[in-house]
RNA sequence: GCCUCGAUAGCUCAGCCUGGUAGAGCGAACGCCUCGUAAGCGUUAGGCCGCGGGAUCGAAUCCCGCUCGAGGCUCCA
């Protein structure tokens, strides 16, 4: 159906000069420049049908939202490019000029027509500033945007699950021995987030070398050290390989997309201003903000038939990009250009769809786990339908009692998202703040909307459900969690340490004098020869200062060498978890590290293996 | 976008209120020490005190404007 196209902005102020005519109908009129202030623009494209019923009803939404956020001055801003299906001039002239007609108690301007035009223009921050809008001659029709889903009429009904499948209202739930899903419910439902400090893992990304703001780049686009990028490749190793074990084919999209695209058109009707973009050739171009569109694009080339379902497709984007407004951006967790781990599987009806749910409920569990976060580390939260819940309530409970606590639970009287059911592992951190780490959603929209096929038992050509799903959460996301839980140890009297996979070092070697060095560095090549990160502090410090820098380092293993050890089969290892000193043949710590890094992957160390030839890079 | 705070040596910061020679610790370079499980000692180098303006005999310090950054709020497909 043919509707007309309103972008809505509130305005500081808007600049626009008339530049060329743009068209042959093009009004008369002297091209000077125009500045308004305080004022309400709306862009508005006519599209082919819309006639001055049409006129009439877009006033009539504009000027009731303009009640809302208390401004009368209104600028209707001819604007083509919001529609692929435009009127002719001279109706859009006339309906134009209709709007501009009807009376509302507004003060209305407007921009003329059919001009080419430069402007400048500065959009409020508030929630309701922007604004789009679709009218068409019958019924009425508005898309909101995410930013505005408060407001909408969608009501949300806030649960707590228990194992046993039973809801309970959570103003009565006893959440006594349930502290963090307590922060997470009013975080959520009660949107309670007050906090006066930063977050730990904001000095200790520092301290340890993992990673810093880069201030010649955008906020939020961080800059990772060879410790940092150690980390991340690691975790993304792993979260790889557990996902190709699952099932999923790994694929690599463009990281951006052209804004006036067909398919991209809806997604901006709902996501309005949170990408950035970018001017090339004419063309405007958009980073993604997730992989879902390249990897539907794709998905619509393939030739599928319902026997190749279920189809994982796998991608870890580095980076995906969200342009979040600048006071919302924290150290790891929250940023501009984050890696995403994100696998979508289309299935050919809801019984293929939910036993694969099921299996990347399981996926994501052992991912969190081997990752080092057990179930007391995160609280689940699910959301969903009422509908789907009452048809499908086995689903919803089995997960629930799989995981073993009570979850939160939000429920949808209608569908308004995409999805028919989420959940997601929301890890709550030192100051009471909630984010999310796993998530999979059943999608019953996109399969259609990217008009991806594939062809049934009976022949015929079907739209997917697909599954989207990102089984450990953004992987710098997943590094503010390992600091914070090594924080909150630190605040609690316990050393605080990074698991043994992912140390840059898991093992330094310390000659008590430099006649030793050889020795060390002999040593340090046999550890390193088993997959070992080994290295050697050969400045000439002192015992007592080279233990210090290793411990603050957060080292594992200290092996300090000197007389007895030269002469002897057992070495004096400092061990960082126990606090002591024990002796071990080289052999049996080689066995006690493959032990607990087993299964994991492993990277050569990404630093010199000589202290003395690191620069500082953070003291 | 709004609010708060910040910007001084490579890093972390003091000095600012009450205007008058630019400070410390860490790090770096050099030297001494040759060391046994969390900091050995000394010397040296290193500064457009974010940018622009104002009042003042005189500004890192007081006033105004700007830029950049951080945190919080709103928000987070």
């Amino acid at each position: 159906m043919q509707c007309m196209r309103i972008l809505q902005l509130h305005c500081d102020y808007i600049e626009f000069t008339p530049v060329k005519k743009e068209i042959k109908s093009a009004e008369e009129i002297d091209p000077q420049p125009k500045h308004l202030d305080e004022v309400v623009v709306a862009f508005v494209a006519v599209e082919e049908g819309d006639n001055f019923d049409v006129a009439k009803k877009a006033m009539n939404e504009i000027s009731e939202s303009m009640k809302k956020i208390g401004c009368n001055k209104l600028l209707l801003y001819p604007y083509a490019h919001l529609s692929s299906k435009l009127a002719s001039p001279n109706t859009a002239l006339s309906v134009l000029k209709e709007m501009e007609m009807q009376e509302k108690g507004l003060e209305i301007q407007r921009a003329p027509f059919g001009w080419t035009k430069s402007y400048k223009i500065q959009v409020k921050g508030h929630p309701l500033a922007e604004h789009s809008k679709t009218i068409s001659a019958g019924e009425e029709k508005e898309f909101t945007s995410e930013a505005l889903k408060a407001e909408s009429k969608i009501q949300s009904f806030w649960h707590i699950m228990t194992p046993d499948g039973k809801m309970h209202d959570i103003d009565k739930f006893n959440f006594a021995k349930h502290q963090s899903l307590e922060v997470l419910t009013k975080y959520e439902a009660a949107k309670k987030r007050s906090v006066d400090e930063p977050p730990p893992h904001v000095k200790l990304m520092k301290k340890l070398a993992i990673a810093d703001y880069e201030p010649a780049s955008d906020a939020g686009n961080m800059r990772f050290f060879p410790n940092g990028r150690l980390i991340k490749s690691l975790i993304e190793r792993y979260v790889t390989e557990k996902v190709v074990e699952y099932g999923g084919f790994e694929v690599e999209t463009p990281i951006m997309y052209d804004s006036h695209h067909p398919s991209m058109e809806s997604y901006f009707n709902r996501f309005p201003a949170r990408q950035y973009n970018v001017n090339s050739e004419g063309k405007q171009l958009f980073l993604r903000f997730a992989a879902c569109f390249g990897q539907f694009l794709m998905a619509k080339d393939f030739q599928m038939s319902y026997r190749n379902l279920p189809l994982r497709l796998y991608e870890l984007t580095r980076y995906s990009f969200r342009r979040e407004q600048s006071g919302e951006l924290v150290g790891l967790r929250r940023l501009r250009a984050f890696t995403m781990p994100d696998c979508h599987a289309m299935c050919k009806d809801m019984k293929q769809a939910k036993e694969e749910f099921r299996k990347r409920f399981d996926l994501s569990r052992q991912v969190i786990k081997g990752l080092g976060l057990d179930e007391a580390d995160f609280e689940m939260a699910i959301r969903f339908t009422e509908e789907f819940y009452n048809e499908n309530k086995e689903l919803v409970e089995e997960l629930v009692s799989k995981m073993g606590k009570p979850v939160l639970v939000e429920m949808w009287k209608e569908r308004f998202f995409y999805f028919v059911l989420k959940w997601e592992f929301n890890y709550v951190d030192n100051l009471g703040k909630a984010s999310a780490l796993s998530t999979d959603q059943i999608d019953v929209e996109n399969g259609k909307r990217y008009n991806i096929e594939f062809i049934d038992e009976t022949n015929k050509p079907q739209n997917p459900i697909i599954l989207h799903n990102s089984p450990s959460g953004a992987v710098e996301r997943v590094i503010y969690v390992l600091l914070e839980k090594a924080a909150k140890d630190q605040r609690e009297g316990r050393k605080p340490g990074l698991p043994l996979w992912l140390a840059p070092t898991q093992v330094r070697v310390i000659p008590v004098k430099p006649e030793f060095f050889d020795y060390c560095e002999k040593l340090s090549d046999k550890i390193s020869q088993h997959d070992i990160r080994a290295d050697i502090d050969d400045r000439n410090e002192s015992v007592g200062k080279s233990i210090r820098d290793a411990e603050t380092d957060w080292i594992r293993y200290i092996i300090v060498i000197g007389e007895k050890e030269v002469n002897a089969s057992k070495l004096s290892i400092r061990d960082r978890k126990t606090g002591t000193v024990k002796e071990l043949t080289m052999d049996e710590l080689i066995r006690e590290i493959k032990e607990e890094t087993q299964n994991m992957p492993f990277l050569k160390m990404n630093m010199s293996r000589y202290v003395s030839k690191r620069p500082q890079i953070m003291v």
